[in-house]
DNA sequence: TCCATATATCCAAAATGACGGATATACGTG
DNA sequence: CACGTATATCCGTCATTTTGGATATATGGA
């Protein structure tokens, strides 16, 4: 992921209805969403979340699959990850003592056995 | 750190002088750099940079400080590490088993202790 | 006070993005 | 093949963003 890619990825995000749309599809992650479903969830016409989805897409964020008349769209969250890691690489690159609370922070937030 | 304040900071930085310029801040902590000097790093004129560093003090990303005649910004890491958080969240929040790989390859890469 | 330096603000032009109606394409069913 | 459903594409409109020239504001020095 190099700094253009990131600014796709962060351009696509940095919008309501999308940030809306890739949240949905995060929480209903492993079944995924048909895009029709996604527009009534999110109260936006058909077309223009279907152009939202394709931004989203073409970031990398989501990735849509034909089931049958539906497409099934997924959120990418090993994209996120790499999302993530390039806004922190900002932060921690060659100073890593920047970076512990931020680490203590998502462990303590986001590891199996932690409870806040 | 709302929904509204990650779309503006995820705007603030979906941007390429905007990101050079918070990467370059970053990367002089915690020094701070001049506005002129920022424009002269980056090759933008004077004015398109000040406007830059406006959005992303808006976002809270950047802070300046009048020293004498110039304004030194630097970069404020703690929103940094929100943007992310937030960004996290959206993947962690209710399913940590998600988020392990993502903790595992921050802390190989940002403790202090670790090699890679 | 007058001048030079550093930065911000004003303004308008060009580019980009969001939106949604209308229509096209893909798929399954009868 | 004809029809209904699901989604994408086309296209014009409107709002926002980006950009930079000109100018205003703030600071320090002579």
């Amino acid at each position: 992921m190099d700094t253009t890619d990131a600014i796709t990825a962060l351009t696509a995000l940095a919008q309501m209805s999308r940030m809306e749309t890739f949240r949905a599809l995060v929480q209903h992650e492993p079944k995924g969403v048909p895009a029709g479903e996604l527009a009534r969830l999110i109260a936006i016409p058909q077309n223009t979340m279907s152009a939202h989805l394709a931004i989203l897409a073409r970031a990398g964020l989501v990735r849509g699959e034909r089931r049958s008349r539906s497409i099934i769209y997924r959120a990418d969250l090993a994209r996120l990850r790499e999302v993530a890691t390039f806004l922190l690489k900002d932060c921690c690159g060659g100073r890593s003592e920047i970076c512990a609370p931020l680490i203590a922070e998502l462990t303590s937030c986001c590891t199996p056995g932690a409870s806040k």
